[in-house]
RNA sequence: GGGCCUAUAGCUCAGUUGGUUAGAGCGCACGCCUGAUAAGCGUGAGGUCGGAAGUUCAAAUCUUCCUAGGCCCA
């Protein structure tokens, strides 16, 4: 062994030594730092990435170059970072690295959303107060210092993180939503808002607490549902038009008083029926339920039976006239989707201000707005026989008061669940309160035409679920009656009503006739600030609305307010917008991706990103969310710092494509490792074991080599850079990557370096060697490129290996991405090698088929194609010699015609004929089952043939066709398009014998394993049987000898280590001792 | 309650415009190799494609309904 690298190599940095060009000798491919790749070498290599400023040089090196503008999505960094955030900063990271590459300068400022309710929810935790009014006392200005100090809570774990999964992105000079500077861009973004009149208040229906009066967040609303116990009540209606009466059913009698349309569904069947002496209208489908609960079914006589549409603009009588709708409409019946009939009767109450739905319609319908409810919950003096009362406990007055007047047909008690306020344990009601809204239903159709411009991956987002919200687009509710945001830029005058909006400290400093510029522009500082009234003639005093924003408006105007447009910063904005690329977690659709797209196409008539990569949440190992209640949230940090990134980031993008939910299966990680990593790994250490020794230097100038088998792994290079490429623009990382790994482990690692290793033993240096040494010195270096995006950490590893006692700063983020070169495509070649490939499989399964196991060697494997495949395998020795040594076989051939070996048969490919003959297709199967032997022949060596079919003769194509074939005696057969693989199953004495001798040698190696001796220890060996055994000794001692390491074989004698075992019936015994 | 996504081998996932014989990796069984070796390689056995109905000469693929899980919104 004296191919042994130096031992010096392994305390040789594995960036490189950085010592120029080495003499003869010295190591100049260093040794990997490690046995296998691991989170320790990933530091090593952050570490150098960091000394030698990679990252920045890497953008610096394409100033002048074409940008392609890449956005980040804000993420908070009050919480930890999951696996799921892996996934988001994988997608940006690999596509950020990839156009790097590709030759654009890709600048990644890094964001950090800061606003909301989550913080806030955070610091009330921490303060041990719950609720505004905790707060309030509290102290608005001391809770939002501590707010603002809570969204870096866990800004280290955020850094670390970013910079352990090996995100880029500059963290150094990042947007922050709270800034001064990024609010004024909010403002001024607001103030065009208004200036064109989509700023409007007014009222947003939300759950509420009426005996804390506060309205309730859906997230605290999350737990709060419990199954209770309501009357239900079916309530009579009477028709301003006929005698008759509209029945509906509601389990809130309170929200009665409110009532102003009745909704029904167009497509219904609605009927009209006599009970007792009246007639009601209700749906047809729920005739029955009414009738069981009345115990009447008999006397329900059905009169006639319409569609809904016919009761539509029908008029009724107010049901309790408590509150007059004045000039406004009212009490007619109107349409609404979301009618059913599940429950109730296919006639609906609504009452605009307690139910979103009834408000949404309220709206559309033009209906008036009762709300005789105050802050508490109570009924106004309105109402007058309920005035001062808890709408909820009105309930059963408001029940005998209906039964009383006659207007109430049937009650029962209906279990459904209902939200409770789970501080204060009442139950919610659903209440509309004032809002600021910004009128997106207006820009609909923009929003839909700014939509179809984005490329979507996968693009049934786009079209599906996000092209669905826009087009029921309801105006976005923008304001937040809380602390923490940014606070709504709306000063309104208390005389006039005037609305003025200030976009910034400027102006803020005009209005007031002070300098604002230190002003930070939070609550409560904004709050106390106000000023004259800028309308003309009005001495009234403006004062800021309390709301603050909805936090979603800050980050959807990052683009804008990152750079602080328009105040500043003018040419950076213009030349970064729009992005080419953004990338986020599918629960964005109605967030980021929404706001993004209507402020943008609002601003500038265009969404302000190009193309978005979706990507799907990461689930637990069952598939259930994770999440840190139910403690099946894993890790990314254990996982980074024990199995490292690159095994964790080549896991997540290649198990399944990013956009669907994916199972994270922390075996997998690992596979990861052991799989590719090792796979790459170990082709660099073969490399360097040789090329270290034998002083190996790449030519400056492209190198062709002669050799089929290089020729054929640098033509596949071509295809495989191509396609990566490819998949990679069109935003398929996972079959990118997938693509590569193919092409790693099965060409280069286990056909090209198998079959070439011979090539590199040689002694001296000659042209093949050299050849040798070029390809696969090419072919890593560029795969590493291709990787690169991938696993940034390995590939950088192995890249720097390779090149740094050449290039001590280089680094393989700073290099070209591949890119084809179609002159070194030989498609011929690859054929022919994928059949060589074939073949050697096709051989084996054969063997299986014939119970012959591979140590038992044969006398011939013949082949026939249709095409010149065989004779491209069979010109090339080592090609031949390989195949024929992989399937331990004497003598590989052809022959001139197949059925020399093997009866052909033919079956149908459904595939090519089902669209050419169509509903004739089993015939034309038929037809083809039915070929001859020659005509199959013909088929095969013409490419077609012409059969007679339905009376006509009709020509069949190869592609139509699918050859089966089994072998004659003693031949086993197989094939595969046009390939006929053929084994002689004939076993000569001569062949049993070396069969034997084979399998003996076997077991000799395996007792030395066993026994625990060196791979160089010499031996002496016994071996003891019957006449064949003795035979075959003396027929292949020297070989016996010469594999195991025997100075002797004896057929007696005393050692130290034994084993007996029986081959086809021979009892035989082994033994051997160390010599 | 509404919209969308997912369901394929024991496990994790592929499956192009529908084509009759549904693939890969892991695991398992068997085998091979020992000059990249505390590794590596191959062959094989495993599936009524979540369930039901429909369209079609032909359905994992298209349609409808149902079941389970997920996301978003109520």
């Amino acid at each position: 062994m004296s191919h042994d690298p130096a031992p010096e190599a392994a305390k040789v940095s594995p960036t490189g030594n950085g010592n120029g060009t080495p003499s003869r000798g010295e190591v100049r491919y260093p040794a990997l730092a490690r046995k296998f790749h691991d989170a320790h070498s990933e530091e090593i290599i952050n570490r150098f990435w960091k000394e030698h400023d990679v990252f920045r040089r890497s953008i610096a090196a394409r100033e002048g170059a074409p940008d392609w503008v890449f956005y980040e999505g804000p993420p908070t960094a009050n919480g930890l970072p999951g696996v799921h955030h892996v996934m988001a900063r994988l997608c940006k990271d690999i596509m950020c690295r990839f156009k790097t590459m590709t030759g654009h300068r890709v600048v990644r400022k890094a964001g950090w959303d800061t606003h909301g309710l989550p913080v806030e929810r955070a610091v009330e935790k921490t303060l041990d107060i719950q609720g505004a009014q905790a707060i309030e006392e509290f102290g608005l200005a001391p809770f939002n210092d501590k707010c603002r100090q809570s969204v870096w809570t866990c800004k280290s774990d955020w850094d670390e993180f970013t910079e352990r999964v090996g995100y880029w992105v500059d963290l150094d000079d990042p947007y922050i939503t709270y800034d001064n500077n990024y609010i004024e861009t909010v403002w001024w973004i607001l103030r065009k808002f208004h200036d064109e009149g989509l700023l409007y208040k007014g009222h947003k229906v939300v759950p509420y607490c009426p005996v804390c009066s506060t309205p309730i967040s859906s997230h605290e609303m999350a737990n709060s549902y419990r199954t209770v116990q309501d009357p239900s009540i079916y309530v009579k209606l009477r028709a301003a038009d006929r005698d008759e009466y509209f029945l509906t059913w509601t389990t809130t009698p309170w929200t009665l008083p409110s009532n102003v349309a009745l909704a029904v569904g167009a497509d219904f069947d609605y009927v009209r029926v006599r009970h007792l002496d009246e007639v009601f209208i209700l749906a047809e489908a729920r005739v029955g339920i009414l009738a069981e609960l009345l115990g009447v079914e008999e006397e329900m006589e059905v009169l006639e039976t319409f569609k809904g549409t016919e009761l539509l603009g029908r008029s009724y009588e107010q049901l309790l006239p408590f509150v007059s709708p004045g000039d406004e409409r009212a009490f007619v019946i109107v349409e609404a989707d979301f009618v059913t009939l599940d429950s109730g009767t296919g006639i609906v109450h609504m009452a605009p201000a307690f139910g979103e739905d009834d408000y949404q319609v309220g709206k559309k319908e033009n209906l008036a707005f009762f709300k005789p409810v105050d802050s508490h919950g109570q009924f106004t003096p309105e109402v007058e026989p309920w005035a001062g009362m808890n709408v909820k406990k009105a309930d059963p007055k408001i029940i005998r008061h209906l039964k009383d007047e006659g207007k109430l047909l049937a009650r029962q008690t209906y279990s459904h669940d209902y939200p409770y306020h789970d501080r204060c344990d009442n139950p919610l009601i659903y209440f509309a309160t004032p809002s600021w809204f910004i009128r997106t239903s207006e820009m609909r159709d923009q929003l839909v035409k700014a939509n179809a411009e984005i490329t979507w991956a996968p693009a049934e987002v786009g079209s599906g679920r996000f092209g669905n919200w826009l087009a029921g687009n309801i105006d976005w509710s923008l304001s937040r009656n809380r602390f923490w945001g940014t606070p709504l830029n709306i000063w309104i005058c208390s005389d006039c009503g005037h609305l003025h909006l200030p976009t910034c400290r400027a102006d803020l400093g005009e209005l007031t006739d002070r300098d604002q510029s230190e002003l930070d522009l939070h609550r409560p500082h904004v709050d106390d600030i106000s000023f004259a009234c800028t309308k003309d003639g009005c001495a009234g005093t403006m004062v800021r609305t309390p709301e603050v924003i909805d936090c979603w408006f800050d980050s959807g105007s990052m683009p804008f307010a990152q750079y602080h447009y328009p105040f500043e910063n003018e040419e950076l904005f213009k030349n970064q917008f729009p992005a080419d690329f953004i990338s986020e977690g599918i629960d964005q659709t109605r967030g980021w991706f929404y706001t993004m797209l209507v402020i943008s196409t609002f601003l500038f008539g265009k969404s302000s990103y190009k193309s978005c990569l979706v990507n799907e949440l990461v689930l637990d190992a069952k598939g259930k969310k994770m999440s840190k209640s139910q403690g099946n949230a894993v890790d990314p940090m254990d996982i980074l710092r024990t199995e490292g990134a690159d095994p964790l980031r080549w896991y997540m993008i290649t198990s399944s494509p990013v956009w669907v939910p994916t199972k994270f299966d922390r075996g997998g990680v690992k596979e990861a490792q052991r799989k590719l990593l090792a796979t790459v790994e170990n082709t660099y250490n073969f490399f360097t074991l040789y090329a270290n020794l034998d002083d190996f230097v790449i030519e400056p100038e492209p190198q062709t080599s002669p050799d089929l088998l290089d020729r054929w792994i640098l033509s596949r290079l071509q295809s495989v850079s191509a396609a990566v490429a490819e998949d990679l623009e069109t935003l398929h990382l996972t079959r990118a990557a997938k693509a590569i790994a193919f092409f790693l482990m099965d060409d280069v690692s286990n056909w090209y370096v198998r079959l070439s290793r011979r090539r590199f033993w040689k002694g001296e240096m000659t042209a093949d060697k050299r050849a040798a040494f070029t390809t696969l010195y090419t072919v890593m270096e560029t795969s590493l490129r291709l990787l690169a995006p991938f696993i940034p950490f390995a590939a950088e590893e192995i890249y720097r290996g390779l090149t740094a006692h050449r290039d001590p700063e280089g680094s393989v983020h700073l290099q070209d991405f591949p890119t084809s070169d179609q002159s070194l495509v030989d498609e011929e070649l690859e054929r022919a090698m994928a059949a060589a490939q074939a073949v050697v499989g096709l051989g084996r399964s054969l063997r299986q088929e014939a119970s012959l196991k591979t140590r038992q060697p044969l006398g011939r494997l013949l082949l026939h194609a249709n095409d010149d495949r065989a004779a491209l395998l069979m010109a090339d020795e080592r090609l031949v010699g390989y195949v024929a040594s992989e399937l331990n076989v004497k003598e590989i051939g052809t022959v001139e015609d197949p059925r020399e070996v093997a009866r052909l048969e033919t079956k149908a490919n459904y595939r090519a004929l089902g669209p050419r003959f169509g509903k004739q297709a089993p015939q034309a199967a038929a037809c083809i089952k039915a070929m001859t032997s020659d005509e199959i022949l013909a088929l095969r060596s013409a490419g077609r043939v012409a059969l007679q079919f339905e009376g006509k003769p009709t020509e069949f194509t190869f592609e139509e066709v699918q050859v089966l074939q089994e072998g004659v005696a003693p031949f086993v057969a197989t094939g595969e398009q046009g390939l006929t693989v053929a084994l002689d199953t004939t076993l000569t004495d001569a062949l049993r014998q070396e069969g034997l001798c084979r399998e003996i040698i076997n077991k000799v190696q395996n007792l030395r394993k066993k026994s625990g001796l060196e791979v160089s220890d010499r031996i002496n060996l016994r071996i003891e049987g019957g006449e064949p055994i003795r035979e075959m000794v003396s027929l292949f001692a020297e070989r016996i000898q010469a594999e195991t390491l025997a100075q002797s074989i004896a057929s007696s004698g005393d050692f130290d280590y034994k084993d007996t075992f029986t081959i086809d019936e021979n009892e035989i015994g082994i033994a051997l001792g160390k010599a």
